[in-house]
DNA sequence: TATTGTTATACTCTATAACTATA
DNA sequence: TATAGTTATAGAGTATAACAATA
C-alpha cells in the first residue's frame, strides 16, 4: 500500500497489480489501513496500540467482565488475551480481580490511569476515523454506511 | 469479530462495544477480514497464504522485476521480501535469476509450477471477493465502489 | 557515494495443545 | 466432566540497522 508517496517510487507504483487491483476486499483493506496507521502512530504517543485501545474500550464499558467473554467479544482466543492483559496490567491500565463466587474467574477492571489514557485516546481515534468521512456529503456517508451494512449482512458478519 | 457464530457466544457478542461500534474504519476492517479469512482458508489447500498469492500475482504480471521494486509495489520493506521469496523459491513457485547487466540485481521470475498454482488460486480469490458483492444490486455496487474511491482519494491513498 | 540484496534481530498478533485449579 | 485461565510453543508478518558486493 502507498500513501502520499508519489515522490520517489513512481516506477514501482506502476507495476501491474493484475487481479489485485479490482478486488473489493483489497479496497476495503487499503482504505482501512491508511487510517489505521495514522491512528496507530498517534496512539504511540499515549503508549498504547490500537489493539490495546480496543481492549480498554471494552473493559471500560463492561466493568468486571471475565477474560473469556472479552476474548469472544474481540474475536480472539482466550490464550491470546492473556499476554495482552498482562501488559496492560503491568502498565497499570487494567487490573485482574479474583471473584469470590467463582474462584476460577478473574474479572477485569479498568484503573484510574486506564480511564485517563482512554479519555485522551478516544478523540485521537475519532478524529482519525473522521478522515474517512471528511470528503463525503451527508447523503453519501449515509449511503456508504448503508451499503457496508448490507455487505456485512450478506456475509453473515455479526460483530 | 464474529462470523456466523450466533450459536455459542450470544452473551459475549452483547458486550458493549462503545465507540468501536460506530467507527467506519472498523466496519471496513471487519468486512474485509470476514472475506480475507475465507480466502485464507481455501488458499491453504494450495499451500500458499494470501500474502504469497499477492506476491505471485505481481511477479507473474511483471516478469523479471527486481526485489526492491516488488517490495515497493507491495508496500513492504526490501528486507521483508527476502524470506518471502526464499520460501516461494524453496517451494519452486518463484526463482531468482542473476542479471548480467547489473550484478547486484536478482530478477524474480515465476516458475511453471508457480503459474499452475496461480491458475488455481485466482478463482478462489475471485470467488471470495464476489461474496462481498453478492447482496448488492448492480447500481449499489457501482455506488459503493465510487464512494470507496472517493474516500481513498480524500485520504491521498494511491495504492 | 549510492544501490541491491542479505543477515541479524526484534516485536506484534495470533493460534493450538496441554496444563492447573476449580466447579 | 466441563470451564477459566495459564503456559509453552510456533508461525506469519513486519520493521530497523548493519553489512557485502557492486555500481
Amino acid at each position: 500500500m502507498r500513501v502520499n508517496d508519489e515522490t520517489e517510487s513512481a516506477v514501482a507504483q506502476r507495476l501491474d497489480q493484475g487481479i489485485l487491483h479490482g478486488l473489493l476486499g483489497r479496497q476495503l483493506r487499503v482504505t482501512y489501513l491508511a487510517v489505521f496507521r495514522t491512528i496507530e502512530e498517534q496512539l504511540t504517543g499515549l503508549g498504547i496500540t490500537p489493539q490495546q485501545f480496543g481492549l480498554l474500550v471494552i473493559v471500560d464499558r463492561n466493568p468486571g467482565a471475565r477474560q473469556t467473554l472479552i476474548a469472544k467479544a474481540r474475536g480472539l482466543d482466550k490464550s491470546t488475551l492473556v499476554p495482552m492483559i498482562d501488559r496492560l496490567e503491568r502498565d497499570n491500565l487494567l487490573e485482574r480481580r479474583p471473584l469470590a463466587t467463582d474462584r476460577r474467574i478473574r474479572a477485569i477492571w479498568i484503573t484510574e490511569r486506564g480511564r485517563e489514557v482512554l479519555r485522551k485516546a478516544v478523540p485521537i481515534v475519532q478524529k482519525g476515523d473522521d478522515l474517512l468521512r471528511a470528503h463525503l456529503s451527508e447523503g453519501e456517508l449515509a449511503e456508504l454506511i448503508r451499503l457496508m451494512e448490507k455487505v456485512r449482512e450478506g456475509l453473515g458478519v455479526t460483530d
